[in-house]
DNA sequence: TTGATATACCTTGCGGTTCAAGGTATATTC
DNA sequence: GAATATACCTTGAACCGCAAGGTATATCAA
């Protein structure tokens, strides 16, 4: 069951990925976590979504990572590159652009 | 080209529709040009996403419809249903849900 | 009268993406 | 020695927005 699809998602892993990684180097299951927290629980993202938007964003060249050695577990940690910071801007910028229709339209006179 | 999957769409287009119509009734034409001035020009949808919905949202209950001849012309008026009333209230607090989190993600400190 | 534009309906196929579920392996705690 | 937490990963299905293309009538301009 478990409706698939759900609205409203498309677009925001990847933004929020971006947006946070933009602010500190970070590895993917912390990731996961974070991004909990800073929705303030309002999204909560699995593993099998964050994984392959970390690597489709590494191999389109918006992120580069290194591997970091941590009490016997490796960990990847990821961070912006110029190219990541443009498309965090571009993805913010469209973001403001729905969001801000969206409201205008929710927000019309109750009745004619 | 034009890429594809724009991000922030999913979703929108049926939350558009249910709120413009518990408006009022109005048919596909008009919708695509309502939902344009709606949005203050910020979201555009085409017949191609605007009629499929339209059908599957009366498919599934949430919407009636009736024929109206006008000017030589058949228009096809789309009203809610109480279910669709139901549905629009769900989409409307999943949308606020997430555009809260969001919100909340993109306003954290612009550094540590 | 013929051609272009606007109105009004519609379908098909592509492509991209989220998600649940499942899989591997090590460290820690009970 | 068993469960839980950490940490990585892939696969498959489902969904859905979009461009492009298709039909037909009314209107207006040349």
């Amino acid at each position: 069951m478990a409706q698939s699809n759900p609205p409203f998602m498309s677009g925001v892993p990847e933004l929020l990925l971006l947006r946070l990684l933009d602010q500190s180097e970070m590895y993917g299951y912390e990731l996961v976590r974070s991004i909990r927290k800073a929705t303030g629980e309002a999204i909560s993202l699995g593993e099998g979504v964050i994984y392959p938007v970390l690597h489709s964003l590494e191999r389109n060249g918006s992120l580069k990572s290194r591997r970091k050695a941590v009490a016997g577990r490796t960990r990847v940690y990821y961070s912006l590159t110029g190219k990541g910071r443009q498309r965090l801007q571009k993805l913010h910028s469209d973001w403001q652009r729905i969001q801000g229709g969206i409201s205008t339209a929710l927000e019309a006179p109750i009745h004619a």
